[in-house]
RNA sequence: GCGCCCGUAGCUCAGCUGGAUAGAGCAACGGCCUUCUAAGCCGUCGGUCGCAGGUUCGAAUCCUGCCGGGUGCGCCA
């Protein structure tokens, strides 16, 4: 709908390029706005504003123009010009309808796949293997994996890659450790991979002789040795089991096929080495090997290095970053890929894409994107930390947020049973930590707070949960009449409108979350969709009304409304409750 | 030292590539349950958009400089 205006708007300035009225060198860039004050119609825009100097004439003048060059069409009731030249756009009741119609009998909900389907390589989650997920892996999980669902959505063909940290520097004390224990120490101790490189780090620090087994023990894994690969798998193994356990009561739609481990890619890094040599971009420094772009400078234009093999012939994560974007494109066909990375790390993919695209690890067209976010903060604005100060495993966390959530459901009382109270409490505290993290900017800090994402007022979990069990209790109190299926719309309180309004727009919320990798533009879609629902659902009576057309126009409003909540949580990673 | 990010109501956050009177929720205060889930709805109160300049028809948004906070910068990932 929106695009449908801003294609009249790029005729009419056709129109007037033709005519003579525009200048043809000056190709405007048509922006349509949502304005917040109704009376400004359903859509606005600023292009008579923009184009008022190079027409060389008076903004409103030049509204008047190209209100007279948009081709005629249905979509329009009016188009009037307000203040300094903004021209404003009613669309037709008419077209309202068709719209809702379209989203009601459709299985998407109307959602126009993207106009090129594109094969999108999505790196999330990408945890170190070798200590417990914690507060800071949620999220790149979270957030990474409501973009990959709306991306899925969209018509994207999306390939997931969980690019584990299962390489590096600390395994050799993990093994060193594990080598220590007997069979029934070493499942016992594994069980909380914590306490176990904890103890590991502490032999390290201690004692002179572990340390030295354990830096030999990485020299013999890395190269390949059969009794450290034995240990090492071990250890990997069961890491892994621990992250799934986290993605599956998270969510996340991650598995173990995704998993595309920092070790899978040992064999390519002499290549990457010798490809950035035959390329004439590496420099030897100080014993390590370095590329040196121009596009990066410190101080004074001090060149910055990216360091891709250390003095003592061993890798580094730009080395397995460089094969990996290789691998990304060339073997899996990606034309887009996407990292959900920690924000403290844009600087490191800056230089990796420049020089992946400069030493040709990656052709042609293609996107590569970072997308950063904040830091999980505490309620004292310092980073997320337990009450001990350590770092809160995220499991933990998941406890203590379904533990909250019943407690207070049943200070609340619930009709519900104590099995399904449980049940209920385990959605909504997991929900709730998912929401609160969703619902933030995805770029700024946020603070973890508690009492505010279980909260059921605002813009929460909850809420929105409690939102849909609503719509859903008035389909379970009307049983299997299904006659409101067939019926006319009929909006003629503001209530249906506004909730009507707000529906239609779902196609184009999806599209923004995709294009900005924003997931919480639809967490504030959904959130007033509930509230325009709420207004609605108490000024207007459904079921206890006399007139069966007003009656079954609005079961047909609120059909829409959960299915377009239920969808619009699922993109989320969200499940929805039928009660609670 | 250099780079990146941030500073919006008492609190937590929106504000989309500059647009119309800066918006929500919480908290505070006042209403609404014999009718579909009141975990809800309706209303009132609350802001020098860190500070100072600049750009222009128009700035929370762009530019410059300060102040305050975070974070990153050669052999960890």
């Amino acid at each position: 709908m929106k695009d449908q205006i801003e294609q009249l708007l790029a005729s009419a300035v056709a129109q007037l390029q033709s005519d003579g009225i525009l200048p043809q060198s000056v190709q405007p860039r048509i922006q349509l706005d949502r304005p917040r004050d109704k009376s400004h119609g359903d859509f606005a825009t600023n292009l008579a504003l923009m184009m008022a100097k190079p027409a060389a004439m008076p903004p409103r003048d030049l509204a008047q123009k190209l209100i007279a060059a948009i081709p005629a069409n249905e979509l329009l009731e009016k188009t009037d010009i307000a203040g300094p030249g903004f021209i404003n756009f009613t669309l037709s009741q008419q077209q309202l309808l068709d719209q809702l119609q379209a989203m009601y009998s459709s299985g998407r909900l109307n959602v126009q796949p993207d106009a090129d389907s594109k094969t999108i390589v999505i790196d999330y989650s990408s945890p170190n293997l070798a200590k417990e997920m914690h507060v800071g892996h949620l999220r790149s999980a979270i957030i990474g994996d409501a973009v990959s669902r709306v991306a899925e959505f969209l018509g994207h063909k999306v390939i997931r890659q969980n690019h584990v940290g299962d390489w590096g520097t600390q395994f050799g004390m993990l093994l060193a450790h594990m080598e220590e224990l007997d069979a029934g120490e070493q499942a016992y101790e594994l069980s909380n991979l914590e306490t176990f490189y904890k103890a590991a780090k502490k032999r390290f620090d201690d004692s002179e002789a572990f340390a030295d087994r354990a830096r030999e023990l990485v020299v013999k894994l890395q190269s390949g040795d059969d009794y450290c690969l034995k240990l090492w798998h071990q250890f990997i193994d069961v890491s892994l089991a621990h992250c799934q356990e986290v993605y599956d009561r998270l969510g996340v739609k991650l598995t173990r096929a995704d998993v595309m481990a920092e070790s899978a890619y040992n064999d390519k890094l002499p290549g990457v080495i010798e490809h950035l040599k035959a390329r004439d971009l590496l420099v030897e420094d100080q014993g390590a090997q370095c590329v040196f772009l121009d596009e990066f400078k410190g101080k004074e234009g001090d060149p910055l290095p990216i360091i891709v093999q250390k003095r003592g012939g061993g890798y580094l994560y730009a080395t397995t970053d460089l094969a990996a974007i290789e691998y990304r494109q060339k073997t899996l066909g990606g034309d887009y890929l996407m990292y959900f990375v920690d924000a403290r790390q844009s600087l490191h993919f800056e230089q990796i894409f420049t020089l992946a695209r400069k030493a040709g690890f990656v052709e042609g067209d293609i996107d590569l994107a970072h997308f950063g976010f904040g830091t999980v903060m505490g309620k004292d604005g310092r980073p997320y930390k337990s009450r001990d100060g350590g770092v809160t495993k995220l499991a933990d966390l998941l406890d203590e947020a379904e533990r909250r959530a019943l407690d207070l459901m049943q200070s609340k009382g619930s009709s519900l049973t104590e099995e399904e109270q449980q049940a209920v409490a385990k959605v909504v505290g997991i929900s709730s930590v998912k929401y609160a993290d969703l619902s933030k900017n995805r770029t700024s800090d946020y603070i973890f707070d508690w009492d505010l994402m279980l909260s059921f007022e605002g813009n929460t979990a909850p809420y929105l949960l409690y939102a849909y069990t609503r719509v859903n209790s008035i389909f379970e109190k009307l049983g299997t009449d299904q006659r409101y299926q067939n019926a006319d719309w009929q909006l003629a309180d503001e209530r249906e409108l506004a909730l009507a309004n707000q529906l239609v727009r779902f196609n184009e919320v999806l599209h923004s979350v995709y294009q900005k990798a924003m997931p919480h533009f639809l967490c504030g879609y959904l959130f007033e969709l509930a509230g325009k629902f709420s207004s609605f659902y108490e000024a207007c009576p459904i079921l206890n009304n006399d007139d069966l057309a007003v009656r079954n126009s609005r079961l047909k409003l609120a059909a829409l409304t959960a299915n377009t909540l239920r969808q619009g949580l699922q993109l989320l990673g969200i499940p929805t409750l039928d009660k609670m």
